[in-house]
DNA sequence: ACAGTGTTTTGATGATTTTCTAATCAATTA
DNA sequence: TAATTGATTAGAAAATCATCAAAACACTGT
């Protein structure tokens, strides 16, 4: 967590942006890149450093120069994967819940419904945190939830019932687990 | 580029990075989330508000409480997308300019004055870029600021108004274009 | 209309961060 | 070894930003 807000933070800098785009098209040095963005060595030493501590580019000599390069498997990843907190996990029931929601979640939308009862339960679990408990949900509010997360709200909405985690009286439903 | 940093920025913060990680297992509310994290509602609405006015998160009233949401599509682009300044050049004049400026320019200085006339416009358009509109500046303010392209300040200047780009009066200069 | 509850705005304060100047350091070549 | 040139550090000024208290606002139910 402690990195990842590291490198959002590195990111967002106009600054840094302009220099990691320089690099982008041609690794450089102190004093061009102090050049080309009319900002003093000292602050483009600044940043740079800053940026190499964090792995962002590397550096190495070269006759007068040292030469800063991109370290590019850095932007690789999807945005979602630096803000999402990585948690710790004890017990093993939890553990394995964890992994069928990461499994069948991508980027929060339910990739497919499982057939496997056991695992169909616990994503509709996850689902179901949506909705407070009392407090009463017309039909149309609960399909808009659940879109948000598959587009067979029909099959989910039914199963959620058939699982006891809602009611439904007079197509008003309920949260009960 | 504007955006992509206005959203690097947002995401930047160790406070916003624990509302969306809550907002990601379920939606809250400005209360809820203020005392998860031993902060004042105050400061969690400031946030909130911040990110949904940059579409990161959306609100709607529900009874008592605005419930907040995650704006998912969000977070699947890679990083990679967010870091590239995207310049487009579509048409052929805008590619012929580009052209005319890295001829003159090296390392972000002006190697010399174009004799062409429209060569000349293009390059002083560049140099222009530095003044902001709406903004007096004086002589020598100018002089410095053209300095860091080349060091013949008079010529640059006086074509500058020549051109239409700037207006002196009273030793006082304004970007006009 | 009014009280109650949750949200938002305002203004002030303190912390963090970018930038600069000036001084220092490190490598290269005469 | 001294002079040159590029890189880095230290320290200070300036800008930005998160936070809070207090007040204003908006909706709900009596």
């Amino acid at each position: 967590m402690k990195e990842k807000l590291e490198l959002l933070k590195l990111l967002a800098d106009e600054t840094r942006l302009e220099i990691l785009n320089m690099l982008l098209k041609e690794d450089s040095y102190v004093e061009k890149i102090a050049c080309e963005l009319s900002l003093t060595p000292a602050t483009i030493c600044y940043h740079l450093k800053k940026m190499e501590s964090a792995g962002v580019v590397n550096c190495s000599r070269s006759q007068f120069y040292i030469i800063y390069s991109l370290n590019r498997e850095i932007f690789d990843k999807p945005l979602f994967e630096l803000i999402k907190k990585d948690e710790v996990i004890v017990d093993t029931e939890e553990k394995y819940k964890k992994e069928v929601v990461s499994n069948f979640f991508k980027y929060g939308r339910l990739t497919q419904i499982p057939t496997q009862r056991k695992k169909r339960e616990i994503v509709l679990a996850e689902i179901l945190k949506q909705f407070d408990f009392d407090r009463k949900y017309g039909e149309k509010e609960v399909n808009e939830i659940i879109l948000r997360y598959h587009e067979d709200f029909c099959t989910i909405r039914r199963e959620m019932i058939a699982f006891g985690m809602m009611t439904r009286d007079h197509e008003i439903y309920k949260r009960v687990k």
